[in-house]
DNA sequence: TAGCTGGGAA
DNA sequence: CATCATCCCAGCTA
């Protein structure tokens, strides 16, 4: 405690944090382990305490102590009493009801006698409660485990569930140290630390719960340890159909798995295999409204020992309910953020498990995983025609026409200039605008409609350096991987998708072999929803230890 | 059987 | 907020 420190800790359980101050970064990575970004505005960032980030923290074997230790020796004054209190109080919540089995009965046990009457009569758990064995252990319905993990939090009380895992199908294997390609291949240490802690204990405590990396650690290469140490059938989710050819591709390269054990699970192919790659997508699909998921028997088609979500943060509703059902396969989670757009926290802790390993961001960047990027959000003007247009327009049509603001234009012209040796990626939402930069920059638009191999022929292109500048739509979200681009320039964005802005920063700004930096401009109409939404995008790179450079485009293009 | 196109979904 | 994606399936052609 010391008024020359960096943060201040509010009752309200909001922390606010000195952008500018020396010690911002170590701070910053101390708070990401309890708390969450709220808000990242310039000069003062906004973290919250919240119940769902304590219980990660206690899930991850973090006291109540070691938090209140670091909000102290960050903090310019002393601790509100009510905000150790809460923090206590909070974190001893979870595993204060354990989960556990004996022979085929599913147990709900606690040393807290009166919380387990609540429990007992509790409308939210009622329904899965078989019977009362005495004042601490209560039996439950063993098929409902998930529903009651779900019940539990909700009513605030997680439980650590220690009920062990079914073990699944043997399948033998290990990682190779010399990848097909003849390159030598070894996890790096955070990855193995990871993978590590995911399985740690073995059942029953260990297999169930989630790996945050920032984008660009190698999530998948954690997925493949894990793996290489459980042994045992795996079922792996992922969002989209690229993303499962780079896993197969990955198993294949870095594991010594025979191709014929490997199988794709998708709209083209139907083949499972001791190792199953799969989209969420899929599994989603019904004929129609009122009829099932024909495709969620794949979750049970085989005798999996680990099922692997993928970006467990865009984890689909219908995926979240068939997860509930089988609480009994290991589980991990890989994501680099796990707040969600759409709120659903707490299913993603009672369901996949609870955070098992994070990494803080500095430190992937001091070894050099993560590249360097400068982050500018450039502010241009409306004019006054413009103004008088947004002004009278329909509140459905601001954003639209706010973010296709024509001055825009003149600044992105104004960047690619800047980098005319770079490799320039421009990156947009609406068609018609991009159509417009594409012919100003003299550049290809590649969007959606975009046939494969004209795509593919663009992409190599770009990447033999032959193509400097590639105007691109949403396609470029997930689609596109294209080592070389060290700019990119987002003329607009879909509404307030944070995730959307890490992928577009994640996939397109890798590490670059000679260290120099990546550059990532987001050019936003100043005053109008565009600006907002930019901010709450930018919320998750903050998180992520990206820092944002507000600049004022009159003043660049006068220079 | 592969490859394309169009509709529907979330 | 409503646009642009993706993915899946069915149905057609060759």
């Amino acid at each position: 405690m010391n008024p020359t420190n960096p943060m201040i800790v509010q009752s309200d359980k909001t922390i606010l944090l000195e952008v500018d101050h020396p010690q911002h970064a170590e701070a910053r990575d101390a708070l990401a382990q309890f708390a969450e970004l709220e808000k990242s505005p310039e000069h003062i960032h906004t973290y919250r305490l919240s119940p769902l980030s304590l219980w990660n923290a206690a899930a991850g074997g973090m006291t109540a102590e070691q938090v209140m230790d670091l909000l102290t020796q960050y903090s310019k004054y002393a601790i509100p009493m009510n905000i150790a209190v809460d923090i206590r109080e909070y974190m001893n919540r979870y595993g204060r009801i354990k989960l556990i089995r004996e022979g085929d009965a599913l147990l709900l046990t606690s040393n807290d006698a009166a919380l387990m009457a609540e429990i007992y009569h509790h409308k939210r758990t009622q329904p899965y409660i078989l019977h009362q064995l005495n004042s601490h252990t209560i039996q439950v319905d063993a098929s409902r485990r998930g529903h009651i993990k779900q019940a539990l939090i909700h009513i605030g009380f997680p439980a650590e569930d220690l009920a062990g895992y079914t073990d699944g199908s043997p399948l033998p294997m290990k990682l190779r140290d010399t990848t097909l390609q003849g390159d030598e291949f070894a996890p790096r240490a955070y990855q193995y630390a990871a993978a590590a802690a995911f399985y740690a204990g073995g059942a029953p405590s260990g297999g169930s719960g989630v790996v945050v990396l920032p984008c660009g650690a190698g999530k998948t290469i954690v997925g493949l340890a894990a793996m290489a140490d459980i042994q045992r059938a795996t079922l792996i989710l992922s969002p989209n159909t690229i993303a499962v050819r780079q896993w197969i591709n990955e198993i294949l390269n870095k594991t010594d798995i025979p191709p014929e054990m490997v199988g794709e699970y998708t709209g083209e192919r139907k083949d499972i295999c001791p190792i199953t790659v799969s989209t969420y997508q899929i599994l989603t699909y019904r004929p129609s409204e009122d009829a099932d998921f024909p495709h969620f028997s794949l979750f049970t088609s085989y005798d999996w020992g680990l099922i692997i979500y993928d970006e467990v943060h865009l984890l689909p509703a219908p995926v979240f309910r068939v997860t509930a059902e089988i609480q009994a396969r290991r589980r991990m989670g890989l994501t680099a953020t796990l707040i969600r757009e759409d709120g659903r926290e707490a299913d993603v802790f009672s369901l996949i498990g609870p955070k098992k390993y994070d990494v803080p961001w500095r430190e992937l960047e001091r070894q050099g995983w993560i590249a360097t990027a400068e982050c500018h959000e450039i502010r241009v003007s409306m004019t006054e025609d413009e103004q008088l247009n947004y002004a009278v327009a329909e509140e459905r049509e601001k954003y639209r026409l706010a973010a296709e603001s024509p001055t825009k234009l003149t600044v992105t012209r104004y960047l690619a200039e800047r980098h005319r040796d770079d490799q320039v990626l421009i990156i947009g939402q609406y068609i018609d605008q991009l159509k417009v930069l594409a012919e100003e920059l003299e550049a290809p638009l590649l969007t959606g409609k975009t046939a494969n191999r004209q795509r593919e022929k663009l992409y190599d292109q770009f990447r033999r350096g032959e193509l400097k500048r590639l105007v691109v739509s949403k396609v470029a979200n997930f689609a596109i991987d294209l080592p070389d681009a060290n700019v990119a320039i987002q003329v607009s964005g879909t509404f307030g998708s944070r995730q959307e802005e890490a992928q577009r920063l994640g996939r397109i700004l890798r590490p670059k072999s000679d260290g120099s930096l990546a550059y990532f401009y987001s050019i936003v109409t100043r005053d109008t929803r565009d600006q907002e939404f930019s901010a709450n995008r930018q919320l998750f790179l903050t998180e992520q230890g990206y820092r944002y450079v507000i600049e004022d485009a009159e003043m660049l293009l006068a220079s």
